[in-house]
DNA sequence: GATGAATGAGAGTTCATTCAT
DNA sequence: GATGAATGAACTCTCATTCAT
């Protein structure tokens, strides 16, 4: 588990102040991204929405792109934690595998226009930033391909070393469509089914024979 | 074959003339829109590269917006007439079917940064012309789910009928992906192993036992 | 008469209303600069006193140093033509020299202000714009050390060859002087006595013996 | 000697720690104001540059303006400290003359920059503050007159009474060219070549017959 | 006496759109 | 039908100054 940040300055020089106003930032940004878009959204109605004034923003950003990797950077992390939770050592790895999309999919369906968000406004990150970003949702999809291989390792699943990882990128997919497609897919499935169904198509093809 | 357009007003009369002026813009506002954004591409920029004043942009379209819708319908038309051009109706509904899938990853990989940009902006539409624009994305599924239909009926395909539609969305977003998630795949895949192993995986899903 | 100016891009194409605007802009500007400093004044003050709106002042020039720089040259300018008009080619060096001191001085005294304007300000222009300003200046001081050169020649003036740039220099510091130690020197001098008398002096150091 | 100076009110009642605190501020915003200038420093810069917050710095300051003042001051007292250092009760008052240019020049060489500074900022002051500044100028170009009448009356210069003021700020003049006109004259001359050029013209101007 | 977080007016600049020619 | 000069609202960001601690 890397842990790796893109450190933005800060005119302030408490930490904990810093941390606490960032907070304010990031909960204000992601509502204005979710419902008017990045480039839509003006500094003044971030600052105005996190309680304080436009010269305030500025004294823990440095510009407005900052605001946009701080956004991603925390939906990534309650991302993370919210899929790393699932993990139970006790469990085989098909069981493991079976339970980790289980709970993604709840995750990614409860976050829904956060994931939807860091989908469509990545690219107006800077290249530094958008690194970073790319990094961690490799990271991601590296919990997915650890629980594959485990499969592997115990005999519950079959699968190539070759397919793992793509294995692990279509997972992370089933989730990331559920939220982008979600105008046709909701129409006719509720998460549940959906979840079974994309479950259930997944092991036919993990099936040990 | 349901043809439908959001009709955009034009003050030009001669509609030759209006489309060969459109086409123009369009293939202007493409390459703008791939290499700096939606937002970041002015008007100014479209006209220039579109070979015409700001006034005569004008002429040929109402708002900024517009240019986006022009340019998302003629990536979406690209796209669909690549996928119908390998239908062929003597084949068998499996056989058809990895034949489409072979010519669909091969138009989403080479019109990849079109097929990018239709994802990363539709969400800057106006709300109607998004409605266009989501119809004409669930027709393109249509497309395979009639062929996955076809290999039900004749039974070289197995799937419950419930999970059509989902497996069309699930091939649709396989070529999506293969573009923007293409900073991770290729890495380790070239078109013609992501090819191969996606549609390996697939048919595990589709086997008649 | 090298003939060189930095050229200020401008999205206005036809070059005669770019030159008028300009114009219009200069008049503006010198007045704002003269009573406020450079950068007091703002760019909306710019464009309201020039008689159209901000956006059409963007229009004209790229930033608001290029004003600075357009009002620098045009200053110069205008000092340049004052000083050339009052050369008679049918005059001794010596009394060429008293001619154009005295008309020297008158424009220095009109143009006043304008004078002290490029004094401060000169230091606020971009690096590029500075060095063709003071190639400027020195174009003029070129204008003395030549009429000097002339009354050496014809033996109406007796000065070593090495002090004749010194003494172009010292010329145009007379009048310069007279405009930033106006607070001073005004208290105890007219321009007539300050002429007749730094000419005098001037002319004991230049004398044949 | 008038000793006259605006008083700048501070906060901090002990006029010890006034004093060393103002030499702090001076000493940062000289250094600051001669590479960016007084508009383009930030107030910020001048505490961090002078060592404490930028709440400290308004305990000794009022306003912005005043930090110029209390530099420019402190730069003429630079000044003129230097120019009556030179001065030798037992000399006739051409060579006292001679030998005051001749320091005084050596000071401005020096002091360059500093003088430069004054010379372009002095207009920011405000009035009040220039009203000052201009009196101190003045005070200094005394100290030449002065010379001038010594010698005048033991017959070692001759200049009409008229006239001494005008000489006077003539020399003045004669340093404060070499800083701001540096950029053309340092490309012919060295400070001692100019310091012995100018003298020797300008006792041209003073020789008794 | 020292600190530094907070403020918000105001700066320079951009750009979608209009409309007279 | 084509042009492009004009517009001004709106944008991001800065910075002198204050005041509670």
């Amino acid at each position: 588990m890397t842990e790796m940040r893109k450190s933005i300055p800060s005119l302030v020089k408490d930490p904990k102040l810093v941390e606490k106003r960032r907070e304010q930032i990031i909960e204000a940004a992601v509502q204005l991204f979710i419902s008017k878009g990045f480039h839509k959204t003006t500094t003044r109605e971030i600052a105005r929405e996190s309680g304080f004034s436009i010269g305030t923003l500025y004294e823990y950003i440095e510009s407005k792109e900052d605001v946009l990797y701080l956004v991603c950077d925390a939906i990534h992390s309650e991302m993370e934690k919210g899929i790393r939770s699932s993990i139970d050592a006790s469990l085989s790895g098909a069981e493991m595998l079976k339970r980790a999309i289980l709970d993604y999919l709840k995750v990614m369906d409860q976050m829904d226009e956060k994931v939807l968000l860091i989908y469509q406004e990545t690219k107006s990150l800077t290249p530094e930033a958008k690194k970073y970003v790319l990094q961690k949702e490799e990271e991601i999809t590296e919990i997915f391909a650890d629980i594959l291989r485990r499969g592997i390792e115990d005999g519950s699943l079959s699968l190539e070393e070759k397919s793992v990882n793509l294995m692990a990128h279509n997972i992370i997919v089933l989730g990331e469509m559920w939220t982008f497609r979600r105008w046709a897919l909701r129409k006719h499935y509720t998460l549940e089914e959906y979840t079974e169904m994309q479950t259930s198509l997944l092991l036919r093809e993990l099936q040990t024979t």
